[in-house]
RNA sequence: GCGCCCUUAGCUCAGUUGGAUAGAGCGUCUGGCUACGAACCAGAAGGUCGGGAGUUCGAAUCUCUCAGGGCGCACCA
C-alpha cells in the first residue's frame, strides 16, 4: 500500500513538473523524513532544481505545493526546512487499507527466474560457509515468489570434479574399502561426517608427498571416462552425499527444483555444442605459439582491448579447452549457461530423486530420463548464489554469453556474490584447532574443507536446537518434551536464517558461537517473539487472531498518536521493501524490517494495554493494530524462511 | 604487479536511489515484572564516518590520492 502512493505522488510530481516546468527529471528522488511528525514521504526536489529554475529551493517548494492540487489518499504537502516538500498521507485511510489486506496487485515481469544456489561438491558435510550461500538463495526464492514472479531453484553438483575424486582416493588408498564396504559406509547416518575427515587426511597425504597427486589424477581420468568400478565408487559417494546435503538444507525449509549434475553436461556433450557456437562467433581463438600454445581461450572478463594490441595478451588469456583436448570448467559453465537460457539446442535427461515431506519432488539430471517431466531451463532470468571469490569466473562466463551476441540473456545474468563466512580465532580454538601466531592475530580465518577447518552445518544446527531447548525446558515446563523440541527447532532455525541475513551480502562474516548462538536483541528470536505476543493477546482475549476484524473502528480518532501511526506504517512497507530487496539483491533490507517492525510492536506492547481497556473502540482499534502487525511480522518471517512457534 | 571488496561507537554491524540532528544490537552503568509471559521495555555514557584533496546548494555515500586489511589473477573447480 506505501508503494502504490509513493508511485501515485510520483506521477502527480511528473505530471505538475512537465505541465508547470516542462520538465522531466529521469528520476524522483522520494524518501522518508526523519520522523513521522514530518509525514510519510519527503521530496528533496526543490534543491535539484534550484539551480534549472534559477529559483530559491523554498520559492519552488512553494510553487510545487500550491500548484500540485489534491492527490487522491494524501492530506496535504508540506514545507519544511529550506526546501524540503514532505507529503502527509490520509492515515485512516491507509490504515483501512492495511487492515483490509487489500492488495494493490503490480504485474511482474514476464517470464521465468532461475535461481542457482548451494552447489556443493558432493564430497563432504556441509558447513557453516555453504549456510550461508543455501539461506541467502532460499530466501532470494522467496522474495522473487512473493513478487508472483516463477522460480526454478537448481543445485549444481558438480560430481566429476577434484573434490569428489580426492575422497575416492581416500577410500581407495588410505582407508583400503573395497566397493561393497563404501557401499555400506555410504548407508550411514553421517556419512558426509565420515567423509569430511576424511578428505582432509587425504589433503594432507598429498603434501606429504607429490607422488601421490599421482593417485588423484588416475581417478580423476577414470571417473571421466565413467563405465569402470571407480567411477561407480564416486557415483556412489557423490549420490550419498547429495542426499545428506538435502537432508541438511530440508531442516532448515531450504527445497530445490533440480540438481543439474557435471557428469551429464560431460555425457549429455553440452561442451560440442558450446564449443561450435563459440568457435564460428569467434569468440575462442586457437593459441600456435607462447605458453598458451595448443589452446583455445578467451578474454579474461575485467581485462580491455587496447588499440595498440588488438590481439588478447597471454597474461589476459583465460584457457577454456586444454592443449590435450578437454574442456576445463568455465567451458563446462558457459555450456550451462547457455542451456539455462535455453540457448544450447540440448536438453537433460531427468528423473526423479528426492521427495520432501511436503510432496514436493526434487529432479535429478541423468543421461536417459523419464519421458515425463517439468520443463527446466529457457528462462529469462538467472541468478547465481555463488561466493564473491569466484566473480572473475562468473564474468568470463557472463562475457562469453555477450560475446555470442545474447546481450539481454548477458543483461539478465546476475552474479548474486556474497562475502565468505570465516570463524574467529577464539571460534577456532573453541572447536580444538591449532593455531599459528599469525593466524591468531588475524580478525578471521578462513574455513577450510580440505583442512577440515570449519563449523559442520548440522552440528551448528543441533547446538543451535540444544541451546534453544534449555530455555524453552526452563520456561514452559507444563508442555511435553515433543512440543518443547518443535518450539526450539523453530527458534533454532529463525536464529540460524537471521544471523545469515542480518549481515548484507559484502560483508565478511567472522563466526563466532556466542553470537550466532544468541536468542536476544536484533535477532530472529526476537521477531518470534513479538508474534508470539501478539498471539497471546488474541488467545487470552478469546479471539480468533487470523479472523479477527475490527468492524466499524474510527481510525482516523487514534491515529494522531505518533507512536502507534509509526507501526501502521512500517506495517504497510512489506511490499515496498521486497521491491527493494529484489531490486538490489540484497535479502538483508528485509531482515532490517522485520527486526524495525518487531521492535515497534514491543514498544507499542510495553505502551498499551489492551485487553484492560475499558473504551471498546479503542480496545477495537488496537486489536486490529496487533492484528495488522502480526500478520505482517508473520508474512515477512515467511518470506525470510522463518516461522514463529506457538509459545515462546 | 593487475583487478575486485572492505575500513562508521569498546565489539559486531546498518546507513539501497548523494539530502533534515550519522543509527541499531551486544557490552558497560541506572531503572522497570501481582504477567496481553522480562527471549521484553526505558534511560545514560560512548563517533575527527581510516587520513588528505576535489565535485556539489548539500558527501559516510560520488571522484582522485595515501595508509591498513581481505579476496582473486592455473592447461583447479
Amino acid at each position: 500500500m506505501y508503494r502504490h502512493l509513493q508511485r501515485r505522488l510520483e506521477q502527480h510530481i511528473r505530471d505538475f513538473l512537465r505541465g508547470t516546468y516542462d520538465l522531466d527529471l529521469p528520476k524522483i528522488v522520494i524518501e522518508q523524513p526523519p520522523k513521522v511528525e514530518l509525514g510519510e514521504y519527503a521530496l528533496p526536489l526543490a534543491f535539484e532544481l534550484a539551480k534549472k529554475l534559477r529559483k530559491a529551493p523554498r520559492r519552488i517548494a512553494e510553487e510545487v505545493v500550491s500548484g500540485i492540487g489534491q492527490i487522491p489518499g494524501f492530506e496535504k504537502l508540506e514545507i519544511a526546512g529550506a526546501g524540503y516538500i514532505n507529503a502527509r498521507v490520509n492515515r485512516a485511510e491507509l490504515a483501512a487499507s492495511v487492515a483490509s489486506d487489500r492488495k494493490q496487485s503490480f504485474p511482474a515481469p514476464a517470464g521465468k527466474v532461475l535461481v542457482e544456489h548451494t552447489s556443493i561438491n558432493p564430497n563432504k558435510a556441509a558447513h557453516v560457509g555453504h549456510l550461508r550461500n543455501a539461506i541467502l538463495g532460499d530466501s532470494f526464492v522467496r522474495l522473487l515468489r512473493f513478487a508472483g514472479r516463477e522460480v526454478d531453484v537448481q543445485n549444481y553438483i558438480d560430481n566429476t570434479g577434484v573434490q569428489v575424486a580426492d575422497v575416492v582416493v581416500g577410500f581407495l588408498q588410505l582407508a583400503k574399502k573395497s566397493r561393497a564396504e563404501v557401499e555400506q559406509l555410504a548407508a550411514q547416518p553421517r556419512f558426509d561426517y565420515y567423509c569430511w575427515d576424511l578428505y582432509a587426511r587425504v589433503s594432507q597425504w598429498y603434501e606429504q608427498d607429490k607422488q601421490n597427486l599421482q593417485a588423484r589424477v588416475q581417478a580423476l581420468h577414470a571417473i571421466e571416462q565413467g563405465g569402470n568400478e571407480t567411477a561407480q565408487i564416486a557415483d556412489l559417494i557423490s549420490i550419498a552425499i547429495l542426499r545428506r546435503h538435502l537432508e541438511t538444507m530440508d531442516r532448515l525449509d531450504i527445497e530445490y527444483d533440480f540438481l543439474p549434475r557435471e557428469s551429464e553436461i560431460l555425457h549429455l556433450h553440452f561442451w560440442d555444442a558450446a564449443f561450435e557456437k563459440l568457435k564460428s562467433a569467434g569468440v575462442l581463438t586457437y593459441e600456435s605459439e607462447g605458453k598458451n600454445q595448443g589452446c583455445w581461450v578467451m578474454r579474461r572478463a575485467g581485462t580491455t582491448q587496447t588499440a595498440a594490441d588488438p590481439e588478447v595478451s597471454e597474461e589476459d588469456q583465460k584457457v577454456i579447452v586444454r592443449s590435450n583436448g578437454t574442456v576445463g570448467y568455465v567451458g563446462k559453465d558457459i555450456a550451462y549457461h547457455l542451456w539455462k537460457f535455453g540457448l544450447l539446442g540440448r536438453d537433460f535427461g531427468y528423473r526423479r530423486f528426492y521427495k520432501y515431506p511436503n510432496q514436493h519432488d526434487c529432479w535429478i539430471s541423468t543421461t536417459n530420463g523419464q519421458p515425463e517431466h517439468p520443463h527446466f531451463g529457457d528462462v529469462a532470468e538467472i541468478y547465481n548464489v555463488i561466493d564473491a571469490r569466484q566473480s572473475e569466473a562468473q564474468n568470463t562466463v557472463i562475457e562469453a554469453v555477450r560475446a555470442l551476441g545474447y546481450h539481454q540473456q548477458a543483461d539478465h545474468y546476475t552474479h548474486f556474490s556474497y562475502e565468505m563466512v570465516a570463524l574467529t580465532p577464539r571460534c577456532a580454538a573453541e572447536l580444538g584447532y591449532q593455531l599459528s601466531e599469525e593466524d591468531q592475530a588475524r580478525a578471521y580465518i578462513e574455513v577450510s574443507g580440505r583442512k577440515g577447518f570449519g563449523v559442520k552445518a548440522d552440528d551448528l544446527i543441533d547446538t543451535l536446537i540444544a541451546s534453544a531447548k534449555k530455555e524453552v525446558d526452563a520456561r514452559h515446563p507444563q508442555l511435553n518434551d515433543a512440543e518443547r523440541r518443535e518450539i526450539a527447532t523453530k527458534i533454532a532455525i529463525g536464529a540460524l536464517r537471521y544471523f545469515m541475513l542480518k549481515f548484507t551480502k559484502n560483508s565478511v562474516i567472522a563466526f563466532d558461537f556466542r553470537e550466532a548462538l544468541s536468542f536476544e536483541g536484533d535477532t530472529g528470536p526476537y521477531a518470534q517473539y513479538a508474534i508470539v505476543r501478539a498471539t497471546n493477546i488474541f488467545h487470552k482475549g478469546g479471539i480468533d487472531p487470523e479472523s479477527y476484524s475490527p468492524g466499524e473502528c474510527d481510525f482516523a480518532k487514534y491515529l494522531d498518536a505518533n507512536d502507534i501511526w509509526e507501526l501502521w506504517l512500517s506495517a504497510s512497507q512489506t511490499s515496498y521493501v521486497i521491491d527493494q530487496c529484489i531490486a538490489t539483491a540484497e535479502p538483508a533490507y528485509l531482515a532490517k524490517h522485520a527486526f524495525q517492525l518487531a521492535q515497534l510492536f514491543n514498544y507499542f506492547y510495553h505502551q498499551h494495554p489492551i485487553l484492560s481497556e475499558s473504551d471498546e473502540g479503542r480496545k477495537r482499534f488496537l486489536l486490529a493494530t496487533v492484528a495488522v502487525v502480526r500478520r505482517e511480522l508473520t508474512r515477512v518471517l515467511a518470506v525470510l524462511g522463518i516461522e514463529a512457534p506457538r509459545a515462546m
